[in-house]
DNA sequence: GTCTATACTCAGATAGAC
DNA sequence: GTCTATCTGAGTATAGAC
C-alpha cells in the first residue's frame, strides 16, 4: 500500500511509528494497539516512541492532524483546477472515491475513528476544515442559483453521504467492485437530486 | 430520556445494567468505560453483572443484538403499515428521522461503534437484518420500474446515506435545527435523485 | 536519538459468603 | 441472585545506559 507519510517533513522514526499506528489503529482498533504491538509493528523501540510523541494519545492525535491537512491540500488542488459548482463537485467525489482507493486505512482511520473516545482534545470531525470545503462547494451552488434553494446541511447530505456511505460499504467489503465503477451514476443521481435543472 | 429495555422480557438487573452500559458507551466509548463505571452507574454490583453476562464483550454483543431486534421489530411494522415503494420509503425515512430523535445513545451506539474492535464475533452492521430491510426496499422499486434502474448499493447509499448523514450531523451537534423538521426536503430530494418520474 | 529494563497503575475477572 | 474482597495480568510510561 502507499505511504502516506513519504513526503512529510518529519524524521524516519516518526514516519514508521505513524505509518504503523495508521495501520494498527485501523486494524485493531486505538485501545486494542499496544505500545508492544506498535514496537513490533514498527521496528522503533518504546523509548523512541515516547520520545518522538508524548503518549499514545498525543500519537494518534498527531496523526489526525495530518492526516486532515493532507486531505485539505489535495481538496485545495482540486479546487484550484476546475471553476463552476458542477465541474467543482464531480471533481470532488471523483478525489473522495479515488482518495478512499489510494489510501483505505487512512479513510476509515478518519471516517471510523471514535475520535472523542481517544482524542478529546481535537475538534469533532465534522467541524474540520475538509468538511467545511467540502460543504461550501454546495453552498456556493446555491448562491449562485445553480442548485435548488434549501438547508445547506440538508444538501450536503445529500451531496456527500450517499458518497461516504457507499465508501463505507466498500470499506467495509459489503461493495465489492471497484469504488470508482459507480463515479457516473453516482454523481448523476445526486446533482439530479440538488441542480435546479436536470438538464445541464 | 426514553428507556428502550423496559418492555423486553429480561431480568430488571439485566435491563439496569443494559441500560448503563448504553448511555455510558455512548459517552466514554467502550474501553473507557470500566466495570466500576457501570457498578457506580447502575448500582449494580460487579458480582452481578459477571452473572448476567459472561464477560464485558458479551455484554456489549447483547447490547447490540438487542438494539437490533428492536429495530427489525419497529422496521417491519412500519413496512406492515404501507404498501407501494414510494410510500414504505418515506415511512422508513420518518421512522429513523424519529428513532434517532427518541433513542439518540441507541442511535448512536449502533453507528457509530466501531464493533469489530470489540465485538468481533459479531457480524458487521451492514450485514445486519435491518439494513438489509432498507436495501429490499430499493430493490422492490427498482423490480417494479418505480426506482431507475441502477447498481442496488447506490441506489441504496442515495436513498440512505443522505439520511445517516444527516442523522450524524444532529447527533453530533452541528445540525442543531430538529431532525423531522426537514423530512419533506431530505425524501423529496432523494427521490428525485431515485424515482424515473419526477412528477409522480 | 535510540535502546533495555523496570516500576506502577488499574481494569477485568473470580471466589466465596450471604 | 446479589454482594464484597481480592487476585492477576496487561499495558502505559519512565529511568537511565549508550
Amino acid at each position: 500500500m502507499l505511504n502516506l507519510f513519504e513526503t512529510a517533513h518529519i524524521s524516519a522514526s516518526k514516519k514508521r511509528i505513524l505509518n504503523s499506528a495508521l495501520i494498527l489503529f485501523v486494524e485493531k482498533g486505538f485501545f486494542s494497539t499496544s505500545i508492544p504491538d506498535l514496537v513490533r509493528h514498527s521496528g522503533v523501540s518504546t523509548g523512541s516512541i515516547y520520545h518522538a510523541f508524548k503518549d499514545k494519545e498525543s500519537l494518534a492525535t498527531q496523526l489526525m492532524q495530518h492526516l486532515l491537512e493532507t486531505i485539505e491540500a489535495e481538496q485545495l488542488d482540486v479546487l484550484g483546477q476546475h471553476t463552476g459548482v458542477k465541474a467543482r463537485y464531480f471533481a470532488l467525489v471523483r478525489w473522495m472515491l479515488q482518495f478512499a482507493e489510494r489510501y483505505p486505512e487512512a479513510e476509515q482511520f478518519i471516517l471510523y475513528a471514535r475520535h472523542k473516545e481517544f482524542m478529546p482534545g481535537l475538534a469533532p470531525i465534522c467541524s474540520s476544515k475538509p468538511f467545511m470545503i467540502l460543504r461550501d462547494v454546495i453552498q456556493e451552488g446555491q448562491d449562485e442559483g445553480v442548485l435548488r434553494p434549501m438547508d445547506v446541511m440538508v444538501a450536503s447530505s445529500i451531496a456527500y453521504g450517499s458518497v461516504l456511505r457507499l465508501i463505507q460499504l466498500s470499506l467495509d467489503g459489503v461493495l465489492t467492485t471497484p469504488l470508482m465503477s459507480h463515479f457516473d451514476e453516482l454523481t448523476e443521481a445526486a446533482w439530479r437530486a440538488l441542480a435546479v435543472e436536470t438538464s445541464d
